[in-house]
DNA sequence: AGTGCCTGCGCG
DNA sequence: AAAGCGCGCAGGCACT
């Protein structure tokens, strides 16, 4: 009887794939060497609870979702090295900062592998290279012992899972895509531009509102969209304005100026999500953007390709369920200011948000007058606000939630100092530059300037912001990662859908229920109709269980904005 | 032609 | 200059 296999490393060796089962000790119990083409049956045939360690999810899973197979857990080697390497409860002496072949980012470490030129095929170049297996046991190794003797090992080990189980879901929200309606979107932008314009024109109402431009202009070949010029047309009629952003052109009386706000928002709507952006990213009734974990220094994801973190809400109905389907939107309400008052224990501030509104809570207890002011206060709270209402309403917020503004602004403090800070699971902010530390010691030096010491006190302040935001906003991430991964699972367990059929968005997402989209505090779940309630009764039972996970029995809930619709148009 | 910066604006 | 955080992308423009 051998010991049971917790752990199944995958890398090349050679021209195969090795796999390295790994005992929950560490210990290695047996490995073998697979063709490509055999490793989604490999994996299929492993018990759920495996959990596989490779390089760089996307390296390995998009194949094996393409052939049918989900992944319940894994172990990203290249999300959990950034994340060791950093943080403050990593000594450097687990050596994490020295495994630099493990620093590139998904798109750099694929380039790692190709040789630098062909006729450098001497084999060396895959030597220490992420997907080699040597490279990859020895590096789990590392993190393994990093973790171990790290400061809260049972935090971090929750961090890295939940990061992991990001990876993963990144690479299906990818490969099921957003059901995008193109009928619908095509109706937007026709109500919205005119008719689609042929290749390189204008479409109608661009032209019309330019020509209405220009004339109020007196100026029948002003261009509209180049800054400099635009500006200086509008200086000759009077319009002074130092910017041509829309906040400050409205402040303006002049004839051109409203039809110049309408050209704006409908040229932007043109170019960043018009018909050649329909063609490129939802050409079949599905919109595919590239997530990317960690992307953010925070811990939020990032995007790459088609904007998919910008969607405008004017676009929203063109999200549109699959007949026969339908949609579970949820957000969270505040979700920042509640994982404030969580980290902090600021029990008052978690009175506040007893109710589903916040904000309104804090209008209720007199701590400010009005929902907008409350709304104000906080974000300023968080982001380090100095002037304006924001600023004049912080002594209020001080006085009634005392421990919530000591734990961010003592998070500036450690900023402007040039130290590190940390998310409640662990994520450190990345230390200051070089640069930045040179500039405040010679700030303080006795030949400094007053210029060299203004430039050193405001970077030293900007970095102060910066780390203030980033422990709210970096939690933030890892109560939205805890509820995806939760979320994940229950669907999972879900029956599939009744007369599943195949189509592109392949075999496994056209099954049963799944996630479709995610936006830092928002999901989508495409399901199929009659799924609708089970779907949202999970959603809300994940959103739960991360706060219990995160949080323990700390008295706060995380309220969601939920609906069950056809489309995703928001209230 | 390719690059990198700037402005502006979409999202949380 | 949207007061204060984090992003991605398009278009113009200066540079190589």
């Amino acid at each position: 009887m051998s010991a049971a296999v917790a752990w199944s490393v995958l890398g090349r060796s050679d021209d195969v794939i090795r796999v390295v089962d790994l005992g929950a000790d560490g210990r290695e119990l047996s490995a073998r060497l697979l063709a490509d083409a055999d490793l989604a049956a490999h994996v299929a045939a492993a018990p759920p609870s495996r959990r596989w360690v490779w390089s760089d999810t996307p390296r390995w899973y998009p194949a094996l979702l393409a052939a049918g197979v989900t992944v319940a857990r894994c172990h990203d080697l290249r999300l959990c090295h950034a994340i060791l390497r950093d943080s403050a409860q990593v000594g450097e002496d687990a050596g994490m900062r020295a495994a630099v072949e493990w620093d590139g980012s998904a798109g750099e470490m694929a380039d790692a592998r190709i040789p630098a030129t062909l006729f450098d095929l001497t084999g060396a170049e895959t030597a220490g290279a992420p997907d080699d297996i040597a490279a990859a046991l020895a590096e789990f190794e590392r993190q393994r012992a990093a973790v171990a003797h790290a400061g809260d090992p049972g935090r971090l080990r929750l961090l890295l899972a939940a990061e992991s189980a990001g990876a993963l879901l990144a690479c299906e929200l990818h490969a099921a895509g957003l059901p995008w309606s193109r009928p619908v979107h095509e109706r937007i932008l026709e109500e919205e531009l005119g008719a689609r314009p042929a290749v390189g024109g204008v479409p109608d109402r661009v032209a019309e509102l330019g020509a209405r431009v220009r004339a109020a202009l007196g100026d029948p070949t002003a261009s509209l969209d180049s800054q400099p010029k635009l500006l200086r047309a509008l200086h000759r009629v009077g319009v002074l304005a130092a910017s041509t952003s829309r906040w400050e052109l409205a402040e303006y009386e002049h004839p051109a100026i409203e039809p110049l706000l309408a050209y704006k928002k409908l040229t932007r709507l043109a170019s960043a999500n018009g018909w050649a952006w329909l063609d490129e990213w939802a050409p079949h009734g599905r919109f595919r953007p590239v997530y990317v974990p960690g992307g953010v220094v925070t811990g939020r994801w990032a995007s790459s390709g088609g904007g998919a973190l910008q969607l405008p809400r004017m676009l929203r109905p063109a999200v549109r369920a699959d007949d026969g389907w339908t949609l579970v939107v949820a957000d969270v309400a505040q979700l920042e200011p509640r994982v404030l008052a969580a980290m902090a224990g600021d029990t008052a501030l978690a009175d506040a948000a007893r109710g589903v509104d916040l904000y309104s809570g804090l209008v209720a207890r007199g701590v400010v007058p009005s929902r907008q002011e409350a709304k104000i206060a906080l974000l300023g709270a968080m982001y380090g606000a100095t002037t304006g209402d924001s600023a004049r309403l912080l002594p209020a917020l001080r006085r009634a939630y005392p421990r919530a503004m000591a734990l961010v602004d003592d998070a500036a403090r450690r900023g402007e100092e040039g130290g590190v800070v940390s998310t409640w699971l662990g994520r450190s902010s990345p230390p200051p530059s070089p640069g930045w530390h040179e500039l405040q010691q010679q700030a303080s030096g006795p030949d400094a300037s007053a210029a060299m010491q203004t430039q050193a006190r405001r970077s030293a302040r900007d970095r102060g912001r910066f780390t203030r935001n980033f422990v709210v906003q970096g939690t933030a991430a890892e109560w939205a990662l805890a509820w995806l991964a939760d979320l994940r699972t229950r669907l999972a367990a879900l029956a599939p859908a009744p007369g599943a059929a195949a189509d592109a968005s392949g075999p496994v997402f056209r099954a049963r229920a799944h996630l479709a989209f995610f936006l830092h505090d928002e999901i989508i779940v495409h399901a199929p109709a009659e799924q609708g309630e089970e779907v949202a009764a999970a959603v809300r039972a994940a959103a739960e269980a991360a706060t219990r996970l995160l949080f323990g029995g700390f008295p706060l809930d995380f309220p969601l904005d939920l609906r069950i619709a056809a489309d995703a148009a928001k209230a």
